[in-house]
DNA sequence: GAAATAGTTAACCAAATGGTTATAGGAAAG
DNA sequence: CTTTCCTATAACCATTTGGTTAACTATTTC
C-alpha cells in the first residue's frame, strides 16, 4: 500500500520551484489565463501545463474553463496549513535559538 | 553552468517532506543528537544522514561535533524567508479569493 | 590496543521531477 | 468545413530524491 502525501508535502513541495511561485505572485492580481502565466518563462507550454497540475494537486489554483481557454484563481486557504505549521514552530525555534546566544554571551563574560 | 537553488527553493523543499519536518518539530526542544533524532523513524541511520544534509544546505540546522556525537540545533533565520513570502501574496490571495465570492454572492442576488 | 559506539561516505537502485517534442481535443474564426 | 488558437496528454529523457547495504572514520570504553 503506497500511503500518499500530506497535504503539507505537496503545498511545500509547490512552492519550493520558482516558476510555481512565479505563478502564484502573478495570481496576486487576479484570475489569469494559461496562457498569460506561460508567457513570462522560457520553457515549453506544456512545461507550465505540468506545474499548473503539481499546483492544482496541491490545491493551491483551482481552474475554470471558458471555451478555449482555462482561467486560474489561486486558493490560499491550503497555504494556511503551511503558514501555521511555520508559525508554530517558529515561535520555539527562534526562542530555542536566542537561548543558545545568551547562553554563549554569559560564557564569554565569565570568561573574561 | 548550471545554476543554483535559490534560498526559498531549498527551503521549501527541505520542508516538504515529513521526516524533515519531523526532525525540526523535534529541535523546537532544543538541541539533540543525531541517534535522538533518527529514533522515532524507521528507516535506516544513513538515510536521516541525508535527511539532515539536506536540511543543513537549507541552512535550517547548524551542527556541533562534541567527540563522536553530533549535535544539531535548529536555526530559523532562513524560515523567515519563507513565511515573509508567504505573509507577502497570503494577503492578495485571500483578498483576490474573497473578491471572486463576494462577487458570486452577488451575482446569486441579482439572478433571484 | 581491541571492541563498541556515533555518525558519515560510497555505491547502488527505484521512483519522482522537470524538461523536451509530437500529438490530440475542442472552441473560435475564416 | 478548414484553419487557427488554447491547452492538455503521451512518450520520452536526464537529473534528483529517498531509500538501501557495506565500508569507513573517529571517539569512547573495557
Amino acid at each position: 500500500m503506497v500511503i500518499g502525501k500530506s497535504q503539507l508535502d505537496s503545498v511545500f513541495g509547490a512552492l519550493s520551484d520558482p516558476i510555481r511561485r512565479g505563478i502564484l505572485e502573478r495570481l496576486s492580481a487576479g484570475e489569469t489565463k494559461v496562457g498569460a502565466l506561460a508567457a513570462p518563462y522560457d520553457v515549453s507550454q506544456p512545461a507550465i501545463s505540468k506545474h499548473l497540475r503539481v499546483l492544482e494537486k496541491a490545491g493551491l489554483i483551482q481552474r475554470t474553463r471558458r471555451g478555449r481557454e482555462h482561467h486560474i484563481k489561486v486558493d490560499p486557504r491550503p497555504i494556511e496549513e503551511a503558514r501555521s505549521w511555520i508559525a508554530t514552530y517558529v515561535r520555539f525555534w527562534h526562542h530555542q535559538f536566542e537561548a543558545v546566544d545568551i547562553y554563549l554571551k554569559e560564557q564569554e563574560k565569565t570568561q573574561k
